[in-house]
DNA sequence: CGTATTTACTTCGCATGCGAACTAAATTTC
DNA sequence: GAAATTTAGTTCGCATGCGAAGTAAATACG
């Protein structure tokens, strides 16, 4: 007989989202990326050259988190800033051979993710999951409570 | 026929939880407490009085960050610490009467988050993704990358 | 009994990212 | 074309929580 599954949504997944980040960044302890940072290294990897809001918008973060994050990715040497000759308020954001280096990890990194978060549940099974993830976005809007 | 659900399942469970997250703070914004202290809150509901480190394990904190918490929700008036008399390194904590107040609403809270988390979704399909989230707590282990 | 180890918690430095408030450049309006 | 508004980023203060290293009390060991 199956055991009754911890209901307690909101606990699970802070912590499922914790301990993921924690597992991230001890992996890539040496010389490594940590999960936030990967994310926009793997934004760069398709659209080098991105401007910091466009960026920001593809990972859902605000303007405060995308320009904390270029920052300490320009002071790790992954990045690189470079004022955009068309608009004097915007910034465009390109990989540095260092950052290429990283980006590479990461996407062995995240292959072995992904098959362990997939191990032990089906195809269909993670598409539930996926849809139930992807819902926050709408459920849990950014822009005001209604 | 259905669109293939975005699989990237490391960003949209960091996105998840973020949203969830910001979410509450906003909604409990006046005189409400965010979703971590209200984890807190709910363990001292259960068991008042429980020393920094059940509580720790039962959030799935390390030391550092449950002490930081009870700093904050200490500081916040919302719990109180008291020297544990049998044992001279421990303290146990508990809910000050405005601690009582900020749990019921949590409470009610939660119920509404819930009932938004679940909206949607059959009950086989919540299950699947509590065990998907739970599975968490034994592919990324606390203690070492094996 | 006294030393060694373990345990409970703290402190520090850090990454992450939010909201609020700000600066400066671009665009719209009149 | 000047003033008003919007847009792109920055800065600040904050909450969250980790790893590493430290403190002090409790327990185990010889």
């Amino acid at each position: 007989m199956a055991t009754r599954p911890d209901r307690r949504l909101v606990f699970l997944l802070n912590v499922a989202q914790r301990r993921l980040q924690r597992w991230v960044a001890t992996k890539t302890e040496k010389g490594g990326v940590t999960a936030a940072q990967s994310g926009l290294l793997f934004i760069l990897g398709q659209r080098d050259g991105a401007l910091m809001g466009e960026a920001g918008t593809a990972l859902d973060l605000g303007p405060p988190g995308i320009s904390g994050l270029v920052d300490r990715m320009t002071m790790a040497g992954l990045i690189e800033r470079r004022a955009d000759p068309d608009d004097g308020r915007a910034w465009r954001l390109w990989l540095t051979p260092s950052g290429r280096v990283a980006l590479a990890q990461s996407k062995a990194g995240l292959a072995e993710i992904n098959a362990r978060l997939a191990d032990g549940f089906t195809d269909a099974e993670i598409d539930i999951v996926a849809r139930w993830l992807t819902s926050f976005q709408t459920r849990f809007p950014k822009g005001e409570v209604q």
